[in-house]
DNA sequence: TCTATACAATGGTAGTACCATTCAATCAAT
DNA sequence: ATTGATTGAATGGTACTACCATTGTATAGA
């Protein structure tokens, strides 16, 4: 019903107001805040509100502090840092079942790969097609485990591209960075597995370039399951 | 190639330390860290650098201070409010079309829904149940407009429960609040919308006590499309 | 022209003193 | 004995000062 009454916290209202002013573009990316020492008088309050204020933007991923002359609380472009930050510690402190994170990575990975096959263009299918060798090089040619593993990732990445929504692009992304150790860490260094790996991405590859959404759906999830099946099908948290 | 050397920030290392201490456990929820005071003479800091890992450690979502006397730094349960936070703060700067919004919850909840068909219990389904009546009650005896999108919430949250994967739960809270306050502005006050909403839960609802997986996620999808109908199709910022 | 030095701007750190909030213990009044 | 008021201690909040550390730039010298 209540709201709790707001504690006071003079550092927190330096926060809302360089917040707002950043929001509303008063500060640009790349633009820098005034220094710690005239903020201090600007808002009239101790050095040491502004810093706090400062630090709690800079950890919101607003702000990134330089040391030095021509230093100075910089304005960042938008990232999705944070988020991905604030999802690996979730995931990290909480006992989120391993296989809950696989089967929404699984979903999200599929209809990515059903928006890639709806919305790619030419360039799209020949820097694709490129990642695509890439791996067959690193299977058949010059054979690289950790080559092929990076070019498999680049593979996903760029779909998300090809898939053209940025949220998408963003959460597989954070959901890659934040189960990446677990993989690479539980997969048999085995040529098969590359192999097999490398056929699902030929699928998914001709699927997306032939523009058949579903076929392309299904053949990304055949590809997390299988790759889901090289674990050890331990519970717990992340890492 | 190389990484940028760490510039000295003492804080910093008050906060990896201390992280890691809450990460592995030695401080449980609902356990207080030691007051400032003795956290500076331990890390052998300024009570500022203390204070300022404590800004950063609350900012991640870790700690809760508290004042006066049996005050203190509090560590909090996981939960998903940062991550939350942090998705926000993104949409509000980052020019992310509303309509990859739309995309990506749909994809979401549409799978939730599937899960939730093949995942249901008989008391789930009572509850589920329960929820409808209430949506019906407020369309059909008591108009509330408010009231029913109260319920519609809760509808989708214990869809979410029932879906049985904490992830996809995290996340859909997470969209959900973050666009709440634009659907609401936005929708138009009137019955017939409440009415052909109350159908699609419906459907919905039957798909899922019939475990029609298939059919859930459809209904869904045509649930979330509808309600993005009547949205004014506007791109730019949330909020 | 190039290099080295000095300087100035700016964030980083420590310390001190005091204020503000909150809880608990004590004491007084009924 | 119960209730209410007072007081005190613990703890975070704030301000101020002084100085250190880092870094870019300007200046002087080779």
């Amino acid at each position: 019903m209540f709201k709790k009454v707001k504690q006071s916290r003079v550092f927190h209202g330096v926060v809302l107001q360089l917040e707002e002013a950043i929001l509303d573009g008063r500060f640009q990316p790349g633009e820098k805040l005034p220094p710690e020492r005239e903020l201090k008088e600007t808002f009239q309050v101790g050095r040491g509100a502004v810093r706090e204020a400062l630090r709690v933007l800079e950890q919101k991923g607003l702000l990134e502090i330089r040391l030095g002359a021509q230093g100075g609380a910089i304005v960042t472009a938008p990232s999705g840092k944070p988020m991905l930050e604030s999802l690996s510690l979730l995931l990290k402190r909480k006992e989120i079942p391993f296989a809950d994170i696989q089967e929404f990575r699984s979903t999200v990975e599929s209809r990515i790969a059903s928006l890639a096959a709806q919305r790619h263009t030419t360039e799209d299918i020949a820097r694709l097609k490129a990642i695509l060798q890439q791996c067959e090089y690193f299977l058949e040619k010059e054979y690289d485990w950790d080559g092929f593993l990076f070019e498999d990732s680049r593979f996903h990445q760029e779909l998300s591209t090809i898939g053209r929504n940025q949220l998408f692009s963003l959460i597989a992304d954070a959901l890659h960075h934040n189960i990446h150790n677990y993989y690479s860490s539980r997969l048999e260094n085995r040529e098969s597995t590359l192999k097999e790996n490398l056929q699902d991405l030929r699928a998914i590859f001709r699927a997306v370039a032939e523009g058949d959404s579903l076929q392309a759906s299904e053949s990304m999830k055949n590809h997390i399951v299988r790759f889901d099946a090289y674990m050890t099908h331990k519970q717990g948290k992340v890492q």
